[in-house]
DNA sequence: TCTTGGTTTTGAAAGGTTTCAATTCGACCT
DNA sequence: AGGTCGAATTGAAACCTTTCAAAACCAAGA
């Protein structure tokens, strides 16, 4: 039977159905073992009576402290994140904790309100894919006593955790990959190189290339203003403009969306692919594996990353003194047909 | 500067930093105008210097209630929820309200310890897209004095308010086109029909097929075992072992998903698209438009559904009695390469 | 100087939970 | 019967904010 008056049962109200003072209630929801049997049934029977629900609020205010973290997501549209944050999620489920999911939407305001409103609630940390990972904001909540780590970014500093992958060797799996496969001029598509994963990406590409004793002007770098579809398409006719004996015969994008869009350009076109064209994607994204022809794509650990920011948090938790460290993940490449004959 | 101490700042701390009674601190917190322009300045300052950062829980806990709602989303990996996700999130803020995301990734446990969650923290009120639309938990919680708003899904009752989208109008509106296009032998791919959805656009796809005065037989149903592309990829191959004179030449399939697989597989083996086989999906998530061939589709209005949802959310706040309302949505037909010719 | 009326500030109470020292209870031992 | 000990229960204080009636203040008018 739920309660029939306005107001929430409170211990208070089950207290007093019950028949025992208020300090037992709590007791048979806190230590449930000091309470003898009788009592704490008729006490656990007056709570579902009054259809009793333990008021969070009261409980954080005297105790002091909550038993969730945050997340604040840079887009919650890109099914990278949304994996991530499922790591993150099971990770913290493990530890008991609950998660709060905010979604910045790459938008500083947003997050910056986000971030208040989990200080306010006097969460245990944050984790967070920020828009800016140098923002003093940040610091601010750090040094105010809130564990902060950081997802997917690097801080110039170490002065957080964090956890990211290796985009450099990223980069240079995809070249070494085109360069195994036999092509000796390859476009590199991707951008802005404001980016840091791009710029990394690309440093990485160069590097392989580097090594592998080939001249740089046989390695094209097509800058992109986005990392969407529409640019890859729009990539794939730059590419389509280069004179055949100069023409690039294998890219690698940034990302996989691009790897699409210059894929779809190139069925469109008439350019068969792999055989005149192999393209090498980014993400490992689920429509990487069922495009017209499925992309080979360099694929980072997503869930895991998640799973490892939460832990690092974890560790800060029950460490406060603890030595910031951070995890770096290692990508690898699956191959498909987009790049095999 | 930070507050040196330990704890955290109080609203006590800032009224002896600023030589004011506790009351004034408050009232500059939350009615700034009754407090002089001198005095507020003095406190204003004394919060900054001292990193003050409102309790959450205590006020809560004094004020009764708190200015926030949750959304429970089915499955934070699928773009059509974090786009539902996005609209309630964005009329949300417009009513001053804050958003704390939860997924229950189809689990029905993790669904309900969620919604207690939600419940402890005293959220104004709730939106779901509930794994079982008919559990019995939904209903304690309305009684319990929270109100819930489902999503995309519909209760056989009409004892909450809801928001879907009109499932047989978009099967209808798909068959209609494949007959459009001339097809009158087409194939429905999707399952299992267990799922409302699935079977509600199946009988509008049956309607505009009995309308039309074609026979029952040349409507082959091909029941899949989950919404995703392999499984899309599987009904192609059945497809291919009808024999070519009783073979569809259309097929509409109850999402992108399993279009997109249907389609690779199709490309595969040679099947020319849509000349031998015409596709129609549905969802027209972001990636029908990027296939091989570009995918005709049948769009949901996904970020206005959940804008019509937390429309509904704050129509309740407002007007506790409020009459429940189901709101519907008419999807309409995106028409891509997949189908023209 | 004394009122008056309005503005600003104060102080105490309240909200639901947890904690902890203190009390009660029962059983067992001498 | 008196005493001891452990287990179970109690009651009051504390957490931080908001609210609101009451008090203080101030300027203007009598």
């Amino acid at each position: 039977m739920a309660s029939t008056a306005g107001r929430p049962a409170s211990v208070k109200d089950v207290a007093a159905a019950a028949g025992v003072s208020l300090g037992t209630v709590s007791n048979v929801l806190n230590r449930p073992d000091r309470v003898s049997a009788p009592t704490r049934a008729r006490v656990e029977s007056a709570m579902v009576d009054l259809g009793f629900v333990r008021n969070e609020s009261a409980r954080q205010l005297r105790s002091g402290t909550s038993s969730s973290v945050g997340y604040v997501m840079l887009d919650a549209t890109n099914p990278f994140f949304t994996d991530v944050a499922q790591g993150i999620e099971l990770a913290a489920e493990d530890d008991g904790l609950s998660l709060f999911l905010c979604n910045s939407g790459q938008q500083a305001g947003r997050e910056a309100a986000h971030l208040a409103l989990l200080q306010q609630h006097r969460v245990r940390g944050i984790l967070i894919t920020p828009v800016d990972p140098d923002s003093g904001r940040l610091d601010e909540i750090r040094d105010h006593g809130t564990p902060v780590v950081v997802v997917d970014r690097i801080r110039a500093d170490a002065s957080f955790c964090s956890v990211a992958v290796d985009d450099v060797l990223g980069g240079r799996l995809a070249v070494e990959h085109l360069l195994d496969r036999g092509h000796r001029r390859v476009a590199f598509v991707g951008g802005p190189l404001a980016l840091g994963q791009v710029r990394d990406r690309l440093q990485g590409a160069r590097l392989a290339w580097e090594e592998a004793g080939l001249s740089p002007d046989d390695l094209t770098v097509l800058e992109t203003e986005a990392l969407d579809v529409a640019n890859g398409s729009r990539a794939g006719q730059r590419l389509a403009g280069i004179p055949a004996r100069r023409r690039p015969t294998g890219a690698f994008c940034a990302n996989d969306l691009l790897a699409l869009g210059l894929l779809q350009q190139a069925m469109g076109a008439g350019t068969a692919v792999p055989a005149d064209l192999a393209i090498v994607g980014y993400d490992d994204i689920e429509f990487a594996g069922a495009a017209a022809v499925p992309l080979t794509s360099v694929r980072q650990p997503r869930q895991a990353l998640g799973r490892a920011a939460a832990q690092l948090l974890r560790e800060e938790l029950v460490d406060p003194g603890h030595e910031h460290r951070q995890v770096q993940f290692t990508p690898d490449l699956v191959a498909r047909a987009s790049t095999l004959a």
